[in-house]
DNA sequence: TAGTCGCA
DNA sequence: CGGA
């Protein structure tokens, strides 16, 4: 397996995911988004929408309204229970994350082609001894990173359907975005977009 | 302050 | 980019 130091703590595994496992991983979404349907969050006090959707599996799921930022255990709109994380997304997190305990969340970002994701930091969690572990699907995308302080310079890197990134240690605040997605640049989507997936260790372990 | 916009 |  390769992979790349971007930065202290930011490691980038480069199609961590063969074609196969991309389109066992996309029928899994499949069945999630089918249980649990994409949402359009919304900025806390403003309400703006995001231009990104997104869903969640597993116990806690992360999500957005006036109210604020959050993690709860069910879906803002149906009022049930997330879906149960898919074991290929367990192993993952068991593979990369250096943790001794599974995720909380999983976080699903889907793009349209048009939609971005501004410069944030993930610091909604508790225990921040556990990173983050990202895996990217579909169209290629424009990923931009920096420091702990919102004007630190930043760098960009293009993240491929099955590349995986992990923010830990020293990168686990740092601040990500996404600029724009390449348009077309992968077939596994028949639509087009692109899906990201963020797990994370919620709360402390027990 | 996970968005949007104006300006260099 | 930086401001709000």
């Amino acid at each position: 397996m390769t992979s790349i130091t971007l930065a202290p703590g930011l490691t980038y595994y480069p199609d961590y995911l063969d074609r196969q496992a991309q389109e066992e991983l996309l029928q899994s979404l499949r069945d999630i988004t089918r249980e649990a349907p994409l949402f359009t969050p919304r900025m806390p006090r403003t309400g703006k929408p995001f231009s990104v959707r997104m869903t969640n599996c597993g116990p806690l799921g992360w999500v957005s309204d006036v109210e604020g930022y959050r993690y709860q255990p069910t879906h803002p709109e149906t009022g049930r229970p997330w879906p149960a994380m898919p074991d290929q997304v367990l192993r993952t997190w068991e593979e990369l994350s250096e943790y001794p305990h599974p995720p909380d969340a999983c976080l699903v970002n889907f793009y349209e082609p048009s939609a971005r994701m501004g410069l944030h930091q993930d610091k909604d969690e508790e225990e921040f001894a556990a990173p983050v572990v990202s895996l990217s699907l579909g169209d290629t995308a424009l990923f931009r990173y920096g420091g702990l302080d919102r004007k630190d310079p930043t760098k960009s890197i293009r993240l491929r359907s099955g590349d995986a990134i992990v923010f830990g240690g020293p990168a686990r605040l740092i601040y990500h975005g996404i600029d724009r997605l390449m348009t077309g640049s992968s077939d596994l989507l028949p639509q087009g977009g692109r899906l990201n997936l963020t797990l994370r260790k919620v709360g402390k372990p027990l």
